[in-house]
DNA sequence: GCCAATGTCAAACGTACGATTCAAATGATC
DNA sequence: GATCATTTGAATCGTACGTTTGACATTGGC
């Protein structure tokens, strides 16, 4: 038979709902086995048998996340293309194609928001580390779509200049998911997403902004183009 | 009498330095004690020994980088704001006291520029995790002070906004530092160094673009925008 | 020469980890 | 209801960790 890749009951989809949350909270090396089973009242065991490994486990919770985000990205950006055929399509617009899909997987967990900006700024910070080469791939080809898309709008950057600019936006994304518990103070009466909201909104127009930089750029040195991973 | 407070030579700075490189290649939590005192050819007992224990030597490592580096930020902003004595600095320039000084430590560290920025970003991407308070201390009054000095030349920016722009240009910074050494492919034939001047002069443009965005830029910043690429 | 103070060393401590074992239990299929 | 693969449970494995110990070596001041 077919299996299904991610279980949506039982107690291996238990496991990796307790492993996610833990793993959000203190990080993914800080979090042992013996937790995670002992929070999800399963056997020391039923991690290894289940998954193979902890890396196992680790995999199938990074996975789990990162692929509907990497699908959300890509679909947002056609969309976006599609809607300005012919012409340019702003730079707020392909941004937050590139980055409102990291946020907009709330329904799909039980993790409350907090936990779940965290666990994603812990992913990405250290995406490509030791992830299946399939989630690699996935990661390579839809940075190559963004660039692609930016270098259309913005045509006078050189290759490396653009890669270095959707690097800075990615490094603002990853820091305020990974600190966003620490730097956001909660106005009362606020819900904790739209506070996200508006800081989304903070990020994409800061970062229209700097990917916009100039225009009148001197050319580079030496273009060297692709075999760059970002995500 | 009066101890030094880092040692500059015997066991103890070998292994501080030992462990600073070993950190920065793997990470703090992927380096045990038995590593670094193999790779130092010392003896197991001699981290406790000298730092009381492994937690004392991370924080050694770390307050050796953050506190000359918090100083000579603090140093630089001070200068940039005596020579507009009156004027509104550009922001490029308070953007460079905030990041350059993270590149500046190079002469005083054994390790090649490679590892070093590797270090730094880890040190940075954890900070206030469990530093001592006084380095805690001294990181919130640097941030401090160069919230004020943003928000007087952006005196229409919320606190809020401040904040997050702030956050965001050291996310960009941290993200690159972090991962410099899988996205720049070197031209052949130049210096670590000198390329990463290069990116940091991008990050410091499309930062300042950022920090600025929605402001009505005045003429002031537009008659020398290439005047801090004097490398 | 002596004696603290300081530093080094091999050895071992207790703990926690990921992984494994194997028997019992479970559940689906015939 | 018997059969057999799947899933659990408790106990345990070997390893690696940070730390401690106590004996030994070195040093500098008197």
């Amino acid at each position: 038979m077919h299996e299904v890749p991610f279980p949506q009951s039982g107690p291996k989809r238990k496991l990796l709902d307790v492993a996610e949350e833990l793993f959000a909270e203190k990080g993914f090396e800080a979090v042992s086995v013996r937790d995670i089973t002992q929070a999800a009242k399963a056997n020391v065991a039923a991690i290894n048998y289940h998954f193979g490994s902890r890396d196992g486990l680790i995999a199938m919770v990074v996975v789990r996340h990162l692929v509907p985000v990497c699908e959300e990205r890509l679909a947002r950006l056609d969309a976006v293309e599609k809607r300005w055929a012919g012409k340019t399509p702003p730079l707020e617009e392909i941004i937050e194609a590139m980055l409102r899909p990291l946020l907009g997987q709330l329904r799909k967990s039980d993790l409350s928001e907090r936990l779940f900006y965290k666990l994603i700024g812990r992913i990405f910070a250290q995406a490509g580390e030791g992830m299946p080469s399939s989630v690699e791939g996935l990661l390579a080809k839809t940075n190559d779509r963004f660039k692609k898309a930016f270098g259309k709008v913005l045509p006078t950057l050189s290759g490396e200049d653009l890669a270095w600019r959707i690097h800075f936006v990615s490094g603002g994304m990853i820091h305020m998911l990974s600190n966003y518990d620490s730097v956001q103070k909660l106005p009362a009466g606020s819900s904790a997403a739209s506070a996200m909201e508006v800081t989304l909104g903070r990020l994409i127009r800061f970062s229209a902004a700097g990917m916009g930089e100039g225009m009148a750029v001197a050319a580079e040195l030496v273009e060297s183009p692709q075999a760059f991973f970002d995500f």
